[in-house]
DNA sequence: ATTGCATGTAAACATCCTGTGATCAGCCGG
DNA sequence: CCGGCTGATCACAGGATGTTTACATGCAAT
């Protein structure tokens, strides 16, 4: 059988432009004219923004949930390209913009090839600036699923993006903010997501190699299911790969023989010859 | 019957990282130099790349089934604005940067705004052009895979990337992960693959000297391919260099005279449906 | 036919992966 | 300030997986 989903998810996006939450953007940089003058823009243009006159550490970076960063590599000083390196290899998602006084192509392949999304040289136009700022966004945001926020039945869940919470029924699952956000990315994606697909997705950032947390939250999660909802198995472990999401009635009915395994689910569309 | 394959994965590490297809650029221009060095070091890098003298349609753009496009707006004349906006309306999913003369501002943020992910002014070294199309793109890339792993059914078996797992009918296979992605690599190339070649895609480091894992992992295969998929042999043995996949219906009936063994596949041609 | 490798097969062994429970640190409201 | 809740991290155990070894078999060249 097919999984059964009560609101399919328009094909096509365009429908529920949903108001995109503002952007948040940080500036690391020293000229305080320039810096007005960009305040100024981003806030009519509703930024929430910040200006930081030093290199801020990875995690508070983490912390502030940006969408994009400006960088002055000057104001790093010498080690500016690890730290270009360490801030784009940590935040995958983050736009990093720099916007630095005259360089060489060299420098600027170099940024550019260490993960900075775009280079603007100074003295530049501020409007320009945020023009390279919204199309790096703009790309990044794309690639964020496209949040639905209609409910959805998966099985015996029903999934309300606009409580974020999950429910049987009436009864809630109780779900904590983090488990939510585990539990709908899942139920999204028809596929095995590996764990640092899911940290990614859900923490912000890439996760450290040998972090745990994903397995324990999605024991968690099985466990909250398993009381709410027996019998019916939802996250299944791909042994050396990650979970996948799909409701599954439990078998009662013993193996017969060989056990059949779970048959493949059908295929999306009418791909393959 | 018509087996669907991307073309060879850039060399490079496997394990962590998936295989990606190559880049497809376009670039519209006329500079015939400019032209030329920019194919050069785009097919060093092992992107399929075409040249385009003038504006192409936005219906053979989605033809060509770009990643990205390289454009000279004073190649399209006075209705570039329109063509811009037209293109990234129509290929959200397309990496457009502009490439061309001297500009204001304005015409930069226009361009932008427009939808184009990055401006480059000519003159510029080709060098950081293709860093500004890299830099595009890999954000597209990121999360762009489920497009590219579709199902491929070769003989009785499918393979199901999403599920990381293969089968015949309903049947799964219940190959572990590491027998999975040999088996994915080997039904994706249509040659004989030396043990170093198989180790290093999926092993993701050289292959040490006297290692039998491929082999071991060889046997494995053929054992569930053979237990679920009888009178069909797959995987072969070429004595001194490798293995092969291929599908091939048991010939029951042996040697007429000195049997003309396996008929050589045909050759490559232009494969593809 | 005989010899030297290359490959197939099977099992023992070592390692890694995951599930689980417990503990610890940070945050917020009371 | 405290208590309750959430999220991070750890250690351990059991099982699944990957690696290595040993021996049997098969291929190719002398």
């Amino acid at each position: 059988m097919s999984r059964e989903r009560t609101d399919a998810q328009p094909g096509g996006q365009a429908a529920p432009q949903r108001a995109q939450p503002r952007l948040r953007v940080a500036v690391i940089d020293r000229d305080p004219g320039f810096m007005q003058v960009l305040a100024n823009r981003l806030g009519t243009l509703g930024c929430e923004h910040r200006a930081l006159s030093s290199p801020a550490t990875v995690e508070t970076l983490v912390a502030m949930r940006l969408n994009a960063l400006v960088l002055d590599l000057a104001v790093i000083g010498p080690e500016s390209w690890e730290y270009l390196e360490r801030v784009c290899g940590r935040l995958p998602g983050l736009a990093v913009i720099v916007c630095t006084g005259p360089s060489s192509v060299a420098q600027r392949v170099r940024g550019l090839r260490l993960g900075a999304d775009g280079w603007m040289t100074k003295p530049c136009h501020p409007e320009e600036l945020i023009c390279v700022i919204e199309a790096a966004v703009r790309r990044h945001r794309r690639h964020e699923l496209p949040q639905v926020d209609v409910a959805a039945t998966i099985g015996e869940i029903t999934i309300r993006p606009d409580l974020y919470q999950a429910y049987v029924g009436e009864q809630s699952l109780e779900l904590t903010a983090r488990e939510f956000e585990i539990l709908q990315l899942l139920a999204q994606s028809d596929r095995v997501l590996r764990r640092e697909e899911i940290y990614e997705r859900v923490w912000g950032y890439t996760m450290a190699h040998g972090d745990r947390s994903v397995d324990v939250f999605i024991r968690k999660l099985r466990q909250k299911l398993r009381a709410i909802s027996p019998n019916w198995s939802y996250i299944h472990t791909h042994f050396g790969v990650g979970y996948r999401f799909a409701p599954e009635p439990e078998e009662l009915e013993l193996d017969r023989a060989g056990r059949a395994a779970e048959p493949a689910p059908e295929l999306p569309a009418a791909l393959t010859p």
